[in-house]
DNA sequence: TGATTTACGTAGAACGGTGCACGATTCTGG
DNA sequence: CCAGAATCGTGCACCGTTCTACGTAAATCA
């Protein structure tokens, strides 16, 4: 086996390419990476062997020692529907630069992503994005040492070791009161999901403080409405909220993911929308469109998100150390149910 | 750094281990696969250390020799609302096996696709899982000589390499039909998906197929209306569907994915459901479930398929190579649209 | 008791790449 | 025309595991 071809395995490794081609490993090594000290000739000549072995890397074999060219993308849950296009803008920046990206599903739990982190230390990726994680700032400082990390959808503004990329969720819920204002409701309350964990990094609580912010600006008081996440009494909570003798006349929901589920037990109580109940939610998710539901929602612009994401993490990649948070701003999207 | 310890990186390697311990490299190596020759006071102390410096294999360097513990999933696209009760059923499994997976998310392009197997086959993964990949058979069968494979979503059911688990579509089809029938509809169109690529082995054109079976055997002629998949023109085609003078009584549709937005439009419309037009989907995704949608939908049980697939794979990474082809029985799940 | 077997632990060669150090050319410019 | 600088290509020592082959000590058998 002097030529590396494996007869077993039919696996092409470079030492094939290299003996086919008549030269070194190393210069083969070369033109895949396509470093600097290869003539158009040599280049040409182990193209073609390349080419005419359908030659593949092992990236195992390249992470033991230089890069992988993989990204590792974490995302919190594979349901949420605000994912996609974050991971749609993260995509359209790795596409054209070369890089593979490889997922890790979180099941937002902080242990869970955790273990993801780890083993996508262990895979030898070249950088990380975690989008949404519920991991505390500290821990995250911790795995950013060992490698390039940016972060989506959590607020870590004095972080030091990696990147921060966000909407502005404070502003982004000063627009939905605003717009409850502007029609005349002053009745807003607030929806806020109740976790086991504690997470004040997390975007629900920026969008609090934004909505308490707007709030008092206004002068009205703040009133925040508990919603248990995925335990069984959240549909009780859900009617409980709706059937109250005091049942807010407007509501910004922190998400639409409880926004939809807000929505659809008003309608089948035969509340109408807006002139009955009055509702925001955050993320303008795919469903939010659809004209059964025609739910007015902030939007974050999640290509944008996800692009700038991208961006970040690979000027980290080539030996920018200074964290960089950038903010950008959320807009609001009109539909019925205001 | 004769003990392993890279004090740049901080990187605990098995060398570390193996000197704290004051056994062999070897020693170490075979506690963490629980190999065969290793005692318990052998086995103690290595554990003492390897929680002491916290320690974890590297990934890469395992997949240069041995196994990874690591199983690829090929998910269609991450905008698919049917992946996620699939993705379930596979963590099921794994979580219980100590594997670990790792996504990867094709964009519905064959070509996308196989460049991701390449990656799972480069990052030496031990097994694979396509869920309703596009790819087409033989292909599929050239990367399953490769690396142990079984295919979710896609029905090849002379398959030699791999596996594949499908509920079973045609089925699915005439629970479908059958229910329009016992309401006493006769005009009842089917609602297929138009694609730029040639697929006859993915789910819509056998759920056609059984369409087209139980409609004749009822007597009834077939009625295919297509619909494209991605383009512009398709609200356009919906709306046309919807407002033809012709426009059939009952529609049973491929997927919720076009179920959901053909509802939409005929609530737009001012048509009622089920009694201007029956509507049927597939999938029952999530969405179907909401009151404001309320769509009829049949159910694949993704968790149960997911947790076969796993299965599968797991027994074929321990040495099976004769393939299995399992059909699981959907179920119609009734809402309002029927 | 001596001869096998069994159990345990180790040495060292892979695995498939990368990248440094270095030698051999070919280009420069004075 | 020659010294020095670019340019090009190669040899080889890694990277962090696994795993086969082997040595040694303890246990078993006749």
């Amino acid at each position: 086996m002097a030529d590396g071809y494996d007869e077993l395995t039919g696996r092409v490794t470079i030492r094939t390419v290299a003996a086919d081609a008549g030269v070194s490993v190393a210069a083969v090594s070369k033109v895949m990476r396509n470093a600097y000290g290869v003539s158009d000739a040599l280049r040409l000549k182990v193209e073609a062997s390349i080419e005419k072995l359908g030659y593949r890397p092992s990236v195992a074999a390249r992470g033991m020692r230089g890069r992988t060219f993989t990204v590792g993308v974490l995302l919190v849950g594979i349901d949420n529907p605000f994912l996609p296009s974050i991971y749609q803008g993260i995509e359209s920046v790795t596409e054209v630069s070369g890089y593979k990206i490889m997922v890790g599903v979180g099941a937002a739990r902080a242990r869970t992503e955790v273990t993801l982190i780890e083993q996508m230390i262990d895979n030898r990726m070249d950088g990380l994005i975690l989008v949404a994680s519920q991991i505390a700032g500290e821990t995250l400082e911790h795995y950013a040492r060992q490698i390039p990390t940016v972060v989506v959808g959590h607020h870590e503004p004095a972080a030091l070791g990696y990147d921060t990329i966000n909407n502005d969720d404070r502003m982004g819920a000063g627009l939905a009161v605003k717009a409850f204002l502007e029609r005349g409701y002053r009745d807003i309350a607030f929806v806020f999901p109740t976790d086991d964990e504690d997470h004040s990094a997390d975007v629900a609580p920026q969008r609090e403080i934004g909505y308490r912010m707007a709030m008092a600006e206004a002068g009205l008081p703040a009133r925040v409405l508990a919603l248990p996440n995925y335990s069984a009494p959240r549909e009780d909570r859900i009617r409980a909220i709706l059937t109250a003798p005091d049942r807010p006349r407007a509501i910004f929901c922190w998400s639409d993911l409880d926004a939809i589920p807000l929505l659809d037990e008003a309608r089948r109580l035969g509340l109408r929308l807006p002139d009955d109940l009055a509702l925001i939610g955050y993320d303008n998710s795919p469903m939010a469109g659809l004209s059964v539901v025609d739910l007015t929602s902030v939007d974050q612009n999640g290509p944008r998100l996800g692009k700038l994401a991208a961006e970040a993490l690979f000027t980290r990649m080539n030996g920018r150390t200074v964290a960089e948070h950038i903010l950008i701003e959320p807009k609001l999207v009109r539909r019925g149910s205001l």
